[in-house]
DNA sequence: AATTCACAGGGTTATAAGCG
DNA sequence: CGCTTATAACCCTGTGAATT
C-alpha cells in the first residue's frame, strides 16, 4: 500500500513538466490536477481507506506528544487563573469567557507544537510558563480563527503522518495531495483555502524555515486556486437572511410595551428591535455594555469596541450605535420603556447586554449565548407574536440585519447613506462626527415613513418574504404546497392588510443636513499646527478647493480642537471620543 | 514628485449548518 | 444542546497606473 502511493506519487509530478513545457505555470497545474483526478483511484482508496482511522486518531491526543516530552516534563503546575478571577471578579463574564477558551486553545496549539516538533519550541525552553509563551505566539489572533486553523492543520498534520509517513511542515507536493484528497471526499469549495490559510500560518508560528514550508512558492497556492474553481462548480447559491416583515415591527413594539407581558420577553424582543432599528449582529448587540448605554436627548447611543468590523486589530477602533426618536412604527416609546426595564430587572454590573432567558421568561443573571438567543427567539415569535410554530425556524439571528438595508435599497437611498447603518458595507464613505447620528435617523425615519403607510407591503416589496417562506416550508420543513399554502395564506394577509394603529411619535423625516458652512481658516490652520504659508499659495490652494469632495473634519472637544483625515475618498474619521460637541465637515486641499 | 485610485490577494472573523 | 465544520463577509496592504 505504502509503496504503491510513493510510486504514484512521483507520476504525478512529472505531468505539469511533460504538459507545461513552455506553457504557463496556471495551465500545467490546470493540466496536472485533472489528470490526476482521473489516476487518483489508488489516493482515493487510500484515504477511503484510513478514513476511519483517521476519524479515531482525531478523537485521540497524539500520540507524538509523549514521545517528545523534553519540555512538557519539567512543567510547572498550570497558572492559578488569577486574571481569569479578576475577571469575573469584576463582571466581565464575556471576557472571562472568551479567556477561558483562549487557554484551551492556547494549550491545543502548544501541543500542536510539539506534535510537530517546531523549531519555534527551542526558544521556548528556558520559559517557567511556556503556554503564556505560546499565548504570545498567538499574537491577535481571535481564539474562533486560532480553533478552526488548528483543528485544519491537525488534520494535516495527521494526513502526513499516515499516508506519507512524515512530520510537518512536509513538502509543497504533499500538500497538493492532500489537497485532493479533500476534494474527493469531497469537501465545500471554500475548504481548499482555508485549509492553506491555516497551515500557512502554523508553519510561521511554528517558525519553520520558510523554503521548508508545505506553503512556500506558487505550487500549493495555484492548486487550491483550481481546485476550488472545480469545487465551486455547480455549488448552491449563498442566501440573505429572510427579513422581518413590517407588521411584525408593530407587533414587537406592542409587546414591548405590554405590561401585562413577562418582562424577560419584553426585553429580549426590545433587543430584537434594537437589532432591526441599528442593523446590528448578535455579536454586535451581545458586545454592547450596559454601562455605556445611554438615553440622550430622545436616542439610544452607545460605541461598539468589539466587532467583527471594530477592534484592536481593526482599522475602525470604535463603531457609533444610534437609535432614534424616529425609529419606531406605531409607538415610539418602546425604545425607553424597554430601556428602563432593562435597568430595573437587569441592572447588575457585566460586560454584555442580554442576560439568557430562562424557559418562563424569567432572566438568569449569566451571559446569553447565540444558542441561547435562538431560543428565546423562537420564543418571541411563538408566544408573543403568536407565529405557528412551524414557521418558526425561518428567521434566524441574522434576519433583523436585513430588514432596513433591503428596505431601503428598495426606496433608492443612496448605498453611500444606507451602509452607515451597521455597517453593512464598511468601504462606503461614512462621517464619525456628529453629523451620523442625524443621518442614522434620517435613514431610519425614512425606512418607518414607508413601513408605516398603508401600502408598505407593496412599497417594501415583502410579498419576497411570503415567497421564501413558502419555499423553506417545502424544502426544509418537507412540506406540501398546500400544506404550507395554508399556513402562509392567514400572515401574509395579515402583513398585507392588518392596519397599523395611529402612530405616536415624530413622524417626519429631518431634512438632509447639507454640508454646513465652510470653517474659517483660522480655524482650520489653527487645528493643524501651523500657518498655511503666504497669502498667494492659500488662495492658489482655496482655488482647487471646490472641484474635490472633503477628506477631513474638524473637531472641537472641550479642550481642543483636532483636525481628522480621511483615509482615502472613501475612507473614514474616526474619533475616540464618544461625543463630538462641536464638528464640521471641511474642504480641504 | 506626491497623492489618489482601483484592484488583487493575503489574512481574519462571525454566523449558519450539521451531527451525535 | 454543545460541539465541529463550512462559508460568507470582512479587513489590510501592496502595487502600479492615473491624477494632481
Amino acid at each position: 500500500m505504502w509503496h504503491g502511493l510513493e510510486e504514484f506519487l512521483p507520476i504525478c509530478l512529472a505531468s505539469p513538466r511533460q504538459h507545461g513545457g513552455g506553457q504557463n505555470f496556471q495551465d500545467a497545474i490546470a493540466v496536472w490536477v485533472e489528470e490526476a483526478e482521473e489516476e487518483s483511484k489508488l489516493l482515493k482508496r487510500a484515504t477511503g481507506y484510513l478514513h476511519d482511522d483517521l476519524t479515531w486518531l482525531a478523537l485521540q491526543p497524539p500520540a507524538q506528544v509523549k514521545e517528545q516530552p523534553k519540555f512538557v516534563l519539567h512543567e510547572p503546575a498550570p497558572p492559578p487563573g488569577e486574571k481569569l478571577r479578576r475577571l469575573l471578579e469584576s463582571g466581565a463574564e464575556a471576557a472571562a469567557r472568551e479567556e477561558k477558551l483562549m487557554a484551551i486553545w492556547v494549550k491545543k496549539l502548544h501541543e500542536e507544537l510539539v506534535a510537530a516538533d517546531a523549531p519555534v519550541l527551542l526558544k521556548l525552553q528556558g520559559s517557567l510558563d511556556p503556554d503564556r509563551a505560546v499565548l504570545l505566539l498567538v499574537g491577535s489572533t481571535r481564539t474562533s480563527t486560532l480553533k478552526r486553523y488548528l483543528t485544519l492543520f491537525r488534520q494535516w498534520r495527521l494526513w502526513l503522518g499516515e499516508v506519507k509517513l512524515r512530520l510537518p511542515p512536509g513538502r509543497p507536493i504533499d500538500l497538493v495531495d492532500h489537497l485532493m484528497a479533500r476534494r474527493d471526499e469531497p469537501c465545500g469549495r471554500t475548504v481548499p483555502e482555508a485549509l492553506l490559510k491555516a497551515i500557512a500560518w502554523m508553519e510561521k508560528v511554528a517558525e519553520f524555515p520558510s523554503e521548508e514550508r508545505a506553503t512556500f512558492g506558487r505550487l500549493a497556492w495555484a492548486a487550491k486556486d483550481k481546485l476550488a474553481e472545480q469545487l465551486a462548480e455547480g455549488a448552491p447559491l449563498t442566501k440573505r437572511a429572510p427579513r422581518y416583515p413590517s407588521y411584525l415591527l408593530a407587533q414587537m413594539e406592542a409587546v414591548v410595551l405590554d405590561n401585562g407581558q413577562t418582562v424577560g420577553w419584553r426585553i429580549w424582543t426590545w433587543a430584537k428591535l434594537l437589532k432591526i432599528w441599528g442593523s446590528l449582529r448578535w455579536s454586535d448587540l451581545q458586545a454592547i455594555i450596559p454601562a455605556e448605554l445611554a438615553m440622550v436627548e430622545g436616542r439610544l447611543v452607545t460605541i461598539l469596541r468589539k466587532t467583527k468590523t471594530s477592534g484592536p486589530t481593526r482599522r475602525v477602533k470604535e463603531l457609533p450605535v444610534v437609535i432614534s426618536e424616529r425609529a419606531f412604527l406605531v409607538d415610539y416609546r418602546w425604545l425607553e420603556t424597554g430601556f428602563a426595564l432593562l435597568k430595573q430587572f437587569a441592572g447588575y454590573k457585566r460586560d454584555y447586554l442580554l442576560p439568557r432567558l430562562g424557559a418562563n421568561g424569567v432572566l438568569e443573571d449569566k451571559l446569553a449565548t447565540y444558542a441561547d438567543a435562538m431560543v428565546a427567539t423562537a420564543g418571541i415569535l411563538a408566544n408573543c407574536l403568536k407565529l405557528p410554530s412551524q414557521v418558526l425556524g425561518f428567521w434566524t439571528e441574522h434576519s433583523e440585519r436585513s430588514v432596513l438595508p433591503t428596505g431601503l435599497s428598495l426606496l433608492n437611498v443612496q448605498p453611500a447613506d444606507k451602509d452607515l447603518l451597521g455597517r453593512w458595507k464598511p468601504e462606503g464613505s461614512d462621517i464619525y462626527a456628529r453629523s451620523f447620528a442625524g443621518r442614522v435617523a434620517r435613514l431610519q425615519a425614512q425606512f418607518a415613513q414607508v413601513a408605516r403607510a398603508p401600502d408598505r407591503y407593496v412599497e417594501l416589496d415583502e410579498r419576497e418574504i411570503g415567497h421564501e417562506l413558502q419555499l423553506w416550508l417545502v424544502e426544509r420543513a418537507r412540506m406540501t404546497s398546500d400544506a404550507a399554502a395554508v399556513i402562509i395564506e392567514p400572515l401574509v394577509l395579515q402583513w398585507k392588510n392588518a392596519p397599523l394603529h395611529q402612530p405616536y411619535g415624530l413622524l417626519d423625516v429631518p431634512p438632509l443636513e447639507n454640508n454646513p458652512a465652510p470653517v474659517p481658516p483660522s480655524v482650520a490652520s489653527d487645528s493643524d499646527g501651523g500657518s498655511e504659508g503666504d497669502p498667494a499659495t492659500v488662495a492658489a490652494k482655496k482655488a482647487r478647493v471646490h472641484e474635490r469632495v472633503a477628506n477631513y473634519v474638524v473637531v472641537e472637544l472641550p479642550g481642543a480642537k483636532f483636525r481628522l483625515r480621511k483615509a482615502g475618498r472613501y475612507g473614514c474619521w474616526m474619533g475616540r471620543r464618544r461625543l463630538f460637541r462641536n464638528s464640521v465637515d471641511f474642504l480641504d486641499s
